[in-house]
DNA sequence: ACGGACATGTAATCGGTTACATGATTAC
DNA sequence: GTAATCATGTAACCGATTACATGTCCGT
């Protein structure tokens, strides 16, 4: 239930409306927790019934503007720091992995020289975000990096692993795997 | 869909009941796509709905053992090679580091403590795994070794991002963040 | 005889995705 | 006037999780 603290973490850098909050998804939150519309309007509602935050006022439009109660900062700063991150993880890259011995093993090769090249490329993407953002002090400059940091390292790490991999494969020889 | 193909995968390495997946899921696919028995059971009986697999032979207990058709083995080999793996991917733990300037820095050199401690833990657990797994050279020890030396280099990076990380913040120095 | 493993299923709930639906305001 | 943007919501569906429910076979 994640989003609910997302939702949260963005609510206590300041009020917003759900439109507020989406476009602030997209941009900041988009890689590592995406959220849809309808979602994130059911939430809000949730959030506010159960008192973690409150409309605080309204604007044309309908318009509802959210901040955060002092029940939700609680909530949010507990499932930080005290809440262990989930541990595993669904791969559907690494399924296939496991499965590239029913196909031929220069298909498996050059599988494995797409992933290095989407790798590469998401690492070139990331790079070029990050001349963009903020370079300030401030702590969400301070930690947007270090998530950052962690996109560059993990791309870097795949892009090297799918080369070693594409050679360990070829090390295997030519012709059919099984079947 | 990707429990569909797990399925198929297994499938493809010879004919099993629904019970031998849930075991060969527990052993090894459980890092990568973990599945619960509802699930096999009912996905097993849309795959047979659909002509990728069919009851191959009826045992005791009720027992139904399933084998894998031409039809399920082409999905399987299709999805493999030419379905691209999804590219964003869901993360709490950065999540919770965005939101790390909500909390005393101690406290958030403190979570990327537990972050370097934990990954290590993994490593050590990989490392351990290794050495039971076959060290053979049929398709799935390549295979099987490919994902595990994922897990390896992936768990050290992120080992290594979270000592560099919780260094970066102690560089801001002590106090309290926003509020 | 009995316990543990074998074996299959259903139901309720939840979080997420896609599509649909509607309307108000503002800038040009 | 009208198009773009602002703004909120509902409904259907899907995959995954948790809990419940039931019964059989085999080894000792």
């Amino acid at each position: 239930m994640s989003l609910r603290h997302a939702l949260l973490g963005l609510l206590a850098q300041g009020p917003a409306s759900g439109y507020d909050l989406m476009k602030l998804f997209e941009i900041s939150l988009a890689n590592v927790w995406p959220a849809t519309q309808s979602q994130v309007y059911a939430e809000l509602g949730r959030l506010a019934e159960a008192g973690l935050i409150k409309v605080s006022a309204e604007g044309p439009r309908g318009r509802k503007e959210y901040a955060i109660e002092e029940g939700g900062l609680a909530e949010l700063r507990h499932w930080v720091t005290e809440v262990e991150p989930t541990a595993i993880r669904r791969s559907d890259m690494l399924l296939r992995v496991f499965f590239l011995g029913q196909v031929h093993r220069e298909q498996a090769r050059a599988f494995m020289r797409r992933r290095a090249e989407a790798s590469g490329e998401l690492h070139e993407r990331l790079k070029s975000l990050q001349d963009i953002v903020a370079r300030g002090d401030d702590d969400l400059s301070v930690y947007g990096r270090i998530a950052m940091e962690w996109g560059l390292r993990f791309s870097a790490m795949q892009r090297e692993w799918a080369e070693w991999a594409e050679n360990e494969i070829a090390r295997g020889q030519e012709g059919r795997i099984s079947s």
